[in-house]
RNA sequence: GCGCCCGUAGCUCAGUUGGAUAGAGCGUUGGCCUCCGAAGCCAAAGGCCGCAGGUUCGAUUCCUGCCGGGCGCACCA
């Protein structure tokens, strides 16, 4: 489709409108009648123009439908209710149009809406803590989606992880590795009070310990004298460094298994402190005169930023004891790096952040990003349940259920589809063992089978020996069902689905809108038959399949699901 | 108390930047495999779209208030 058939519909209407000598709408939005009578697509513009044009809306409408120029797509164009324009679309050009479906094939859903945006696109990032739980599973889903979609419409995306290995949740982490590696090597220690239970860092540790003593005796004396002699600030960063790596070695793994992978891995100490960021940006705000000192500590005046952008009270840049805050280091990177390489950036976070949101907003705005260029996404939580009972989710108390284990019990394919299946700020319940016991009724598995099923067409085609020519040269004009009709019709619409779901950053319409098309190809495959005798009609619909197949899989694609040839 | 999000079928959720007679899956009930894959198809039942106002030709959608639920309100990250 070298041009998406709203956009011929809009033009056409513009000239109706120049010809009829009527003012030009800013806009032309199409729907999709939920009604067959009402045409294929419909429009308001007449009712939007009739007070500029001084005339009723249903005049308007009725000279736009007079003048409306002949275009080989429309058969005709109806006016209807209070003024709406019904369009009816060309039998004829809409099963020639499958054709070019089918040359355009894996492009096809393509649009260029996003063209030269430079996106960057920020999600996961969970803390290098221990491994990722179920939510970061939803998160990845969604970001990974958002990238997918953003690039289908030619944007150019960065994906990044942010790695927060500062701070007091960092030497939380090394303290109880060092606790661990001192059990480890049989010393008497306890874990610290904010420390880290997980059975994980006991793994780790004996790990570290055995590595140790793998390189030698000189190896595992240093180890001990490190934890009995060297100073808090070496074994913090010893033990924390290591225990990060490794956890970040792991969050890596399991985001690759499950189909994600970062352009990006970003370290907050090693990219924003080391580089000393935050003082930069400190004096930023300084100049603008946006920062106070009071109570020993730095101010940032983030709730005179005007209504859209203020916050309700001022923040802490540099606490009382010279520390920058999380929040100071936050604004730097996001003003000294992502919007140094892009116009656009986009983070998902938990609830859990949504109070900081704001003061974000105002920090951005208040170094110069215009308001709408630094976007949130909150992904809400998941929340699990098994047999209806639901299970706890708490690092702190060591039970929790792993992103690994999810993959291992409910699948790939079908965890993320469930994902995309809500919008990204609705609460998901996730019912363990319903998911596993259930998944055969899994709407992913509508949706592939339909692909499977079109494969499986081929598979018997090939069998019987028959020959299918190249498919421009089969003659499209035999399918005259209405069903057939419909699933082109369908099919002619996905590039505007697409195009919508990047625009409003919201994946989970492709999904919907997948189940759809394989709940209209499901009934058709049942009452009609492909391979049969008439050879110009079996040929046609293998067409017609072959097209519905592949829009399935361009379309699963976009949600990082996949098109199975068999399950 | 203040702020953000959410109240749509028994359950879980969609509802196309305000459109015409509100949809799907699951669950329930009843049918369909000598015919390209039954992970499928067909049918039935199920709704004051939380409540009350307002804007509009038109409201599930926008505004206000109330009721009910979730979350956030740190010199934590």
């Amino acid at each position: 489709m070298r041009t998406p058939i709203t956009e011929r519909l809009t033009e056409g209407v513009r000239t109706a409108l120049a010809n009829a000598g009527l003012p030009e709408p800013e806009t032309c939005p199409w729907e999709i009648p939920r009604q067959a009578e009402h045409g294929d697509y419909a429009t308001n513009v007449a009712m939007t123009l009739a007070r500029a044009a001084r005339r009723s809306p249903r005049q308007v409408a009725e000279l736009i439908a007079t003048h409306f120029p002949s275009l080989r797509e429309v058969e005709r164009v109806a006016v209807a209710g209070p003024g709406f324009l019904n369009v009816f679309l060309s039998p004829a050009w809409c099963t020639a149009a499958l054709g070019e479906i089918l040359e355009a094939g894996d492009t096809y859903g393509r649009g260029a809406s996003e063209r030269g945006r430079r996106v960057r696109l920020e999600f996961v990032s969970a803390n290098p803590t221990g491994p990722l739980v179920i939510v970061s599973a939803r998160a990845a889903a969604v970001g990974d989606s958002l990238a997918r979609l953003l690039r289908a419409q030619e944007a150019q995306v960065t994906t990044e992880f942010y790695i927060n290995d500062a701070g007091s949740q960092f030497e939380a982490l090394a303290r109880s590795l060092e606790a661990r590696v001192r059990q480890g090597l049989g010393m008497p220690a306890e874990l610290p009070a904010n420390g880290y239970p997980g059975e994980y860092l006991v793994d780790l540790a004996s790990e570290y310990v055995e590595e140790q003593r793998a390189r030698g005796a000189d190896a595992l004396e240093a180890l001990e004298a490190l934890v009995t002699d060297a100073g808090e600030r070496e074994r913090l960063e010893r033990f924390g460094r290591y225990a990060v790596s490794r956890i970040v070695e792991q969050q890596r793994r399991s985001l690759r298994d499950y189909g994600v992978e970062f352009d990006v891995w970003t370290s907050e100490q090693r990219d924003v402190r080391d580089l000393h960021l935050p003082e930069k940006v400190l004096e930023e705000l300084a100049a603008r005169k946006l920062t106070y000192e009071a109570e020993g500590a730095l101010w940032f005046r983030s709730s005179a930023l005007g209504e859209e952008a203020g916050d309700d009270k001022d923040r802490v840049l540099r606490r009382s004891n010279g520390e920058v805050t999380y929040f100071a280091v936050d604004v730097a990177y996001h003003h000294c790096v992502k919007f140094r390489s892009a116009d656009r950036v986009i983070n998902l976070l938990g609830p859990d952040h949504h109070g900081y949101v704001p003061r974000m907003k105002a920090a951005m705005q208040a170094l110069g990003h215009p308001s709408d260029a630094f976007e949130v996404l909150i992904v809400q939580l998941v929340t699990l349940l098994r047999d209806g009972q639901p299970v706890r989710m708490s690092k702190r108390q060591g039970e929790f259920v792993l992103m690994e284990e999810l993959l291992e019990e409910v699948g790939r394919d079908a965890a993320r589809f469930t994902f995309l299946t809500r919008r990204h700020d609705s609460p998901l319940p996730f019912d363990l063992a319903v998911a596993t016991r259930q998944s055969a009724e899994n709407p992913v598995y509508y949706v592939q089978y339909a692909h499977a099923r079109i494969k499986s067409i081929d598979k018997q085609v090939a069998e019987q020996g028959l020959v299918v020519p190249p498919l421009g040269e089969i003659d499209l004009s035999p399918l005259r069902e209405d069903e057939e009709l419909a699933i082109i019709k369908r099919l002619l619409q996905y590039p505007e689905v697409v195009r919508g779901a990047a625009r409003a950053l919201e994946p989970h319409r492709v999904a919907y809108w997948l189940q759809e098309l394989a709940g209209m190809f499901h009934p058709y495959y049942k009452n009609h038959r492909v391979i049969q005798d008439d050879r110009q009609l079996m040929l046609a619909r293998l067409a017609l399949c072959a097209g519905v197949g592949r829009v399935i899989r361009n379309g699963l694609e976009l949600l990082g699901v996949s098109a199975p040839e068999s399950m």
